[in-house]
DNA sequence: GATGAATGAGCGTTCATTCAT
DNA sequence: AATGAATGAACGCTCATTCAT
């Protein structure tokens, strides 16, 4: 509300009110939410609110007037992914390499993103979730589908499809990352040469 | 359970009560599993036990009586898919062809499977569940053992974390297949084909 | 429910299950409501739904399953004062005796309505319960309907008015007693004189 | 409160702003006091905060500046209430008339009051109050004893009981007028003959 | 001093699990 | 053995009261 006006006035350096409440109001929000990270990776993604609220060091109450029940609340930590999924291919500058470094980047990103959201991983996401996931990755997406048209990876398995089994891969990686006994960057490694190879293009002859 | 009267009796070599009443016992069972693996395909994984209860046709208590909680139900429902799981590599005769034709099998059992409980797929299972899922595909994973010990596929990767890539891209493959738009068999010989190349021996040259 | 056929087939002995459910459900209800009346007249009227569940031996969504809600666990508890009320008036047999002992006699009941249940007394209640209290204490208006049409009571103020003048000077009498220091006796004495006294004939004189 | 202020500058002997700021402050007050009995009459007697903090157009944070509880406020009201029965008491002059008179003013000013304060007639008031309002009507009691000490009315009863007996009258009065269908003047005619004949001398005959 | 936000307690509900018959 | 009822824990919500600005 009043949003509009906003960056105009700014230069005044006049916080009105509202919009300082509002900005502590976020504040509190993102707070609870890595809270509610923190509680999940802790006690599990079924812990109770009154744990939510008590780590987030808040009454109940109030847990409920930032996010009005459970599942919003579920939301909020997914979009607070999503961001850092974003803001992490970002950082990651993906365009400026060539594909193998480019899959080896998103790997550990991706990798990073699970170990601070695992359960994410493992839960039952919403389909418009999935979407926004998908366009955060797109870039990569792109770089398969280029490449393909350029002939430098197979053109017998759709880019998308690729793309797909390579996140397949990814996650399972994390899965063993997460249980403990590899090395990130090894798994990185292997990860991006077990995709690259399974990329490479094939001399057309077998029948599987 | 009550197992003193049974070695008693069975010296008459036939169905005693006990016996029988647990054979009944046994068929309810699979009969509640079966409704919950119903509910479950309806209602998503998160079906209460009272919607279990009224499609197996018994009371809340009663179903208690056979699945002490919820979770041993969803054991024994694991329990089943596992069975399921068994019987069809079983089926598939994986030893008797090569590699290549093991992979694109084991996958096809792997889907129907997976169709089958989808809830499963996307559900947090324990790790002992986890365990006798791996006994279950081992043979799989030991054809790719041998097969790395006699040079035929890449060696710079562990056979296990091959293996293991390999379902993750197989999950991938189902997820797509369930959203629909792609064929079964397109997808088992792309995932067969992509898990090839990977697999492709490698001549050392990279960095990645 | 299926009450009417009770007493007919109740030589037979065959409680039926549902019917036998249905009286222990009657039996706890009741059970309820009397440890209502109590921890009301502890904690007041505003006692905590917990604190009547602790009280009742139950737990609080046990007491739920009875009583839906606070209002009804009060609505119930109406009925039971009103029950006791009319069993208080069947019980003191006010058709056989004259109108001052009749009124003696209500009062009796009423103060010992009133020590149950004082905070209904004080409390506010809903124009049915009200319409009934009326039905129930309706023999004792008859009486000075009657006492009126025969002359031996006043004629210039209505009966009714009569009558619910005389529950006043009853509610302000149990006041007091409430607050101690007078004996019940004395008191409902001293109503009774009071009341009769102003139901008196009189003499058409004054002016006010 | 807050008196320091007050004593440096009372030497002025003019409106401090200490004294200033007090008498804004009371003015507020009976504004909320008003708006309070105004909600009640409206919403009830369990109206929330909120509602009479909006009604008296300040924030509910403020409103308990004021009243530092919602029992307080009640209180506030209540000395409000008292205010006026004193105020109608006094108007009424009811030394100078003799106690039928006085009897029938009275309960017009309880009438007056009642009505503009029925939520109190029936809501539960603390001891302390009682209090306060026994002292208010004291001088109608004075009347009852000295009539007695004299003979006028009768000596059976105690004339502080006969006065609560009248009180109770007065009430069931006003419910039947606040119900409707009769007459004020008419009801208090007939509240104050009920009441006289009550209280005329006996001859002692009977045995109630 | 006035306010928005925070708090804690209670309400009414659902549901997995347990009890008693 | 099967069942209706009981239980406890959590949810989502309202409201009187308190806090911090």
């Amino acid at each position: 509300m009043s949003g509009r006006g906003g960056a105009l006035s700014s230069g005044k350096g006049l916080e009105t009110p509202t919009r300082r409440a509002s900005a502590i109001r976020d504040y509190a929000k993102e707070a609870i939410i890595q809270a509610t990270a923190e509680v999940f990776s802790t006690r599990g993604e079924n812990a109770s609110m009154a744990e939510i609220a008590e780590v987030s060091g808040v009454a109940r109450a109030t847990l409920y007037r930032y996010f009005p029940n459970r599942e919003r609340l579920l939301d909020a930590l997914m979009d607070s992914a999503l961001a850092d999924l974003k803001k992490g291919i970002c950082q990651a500058d993906l365009e400026s390499v060539e594909l193998g470094d480019a899959i080896a980047r998103l790997t550990r990103v991706l990798f990073a993103l699970s170990d601070k959201y695992i359960y994410l991983v493992r839960s039952h996401v919403g389909k418009d979730r999935i979407k926004e996931f998908r366009l955060a990755v797109r870039p990569v997406l792109e770089r398969f589908i280029s490449a393909q048209r350029q002939g430098l990876i197979r053109q017998d398995i759709p880019a998308d499809i690729c793309f797909n089994f390579y996140l397949g891969v990814t996650r399972s990686a994390f899965g063993m990352l997460f249980e403990g006994g590899d090395l990130l960057e090894d798994m990185v490694s292997q990860v991006t040469r077990f995709v690259l190879s399974a990329l490479a293009t094939v001399e057309l002859d077998g029948d599987h």
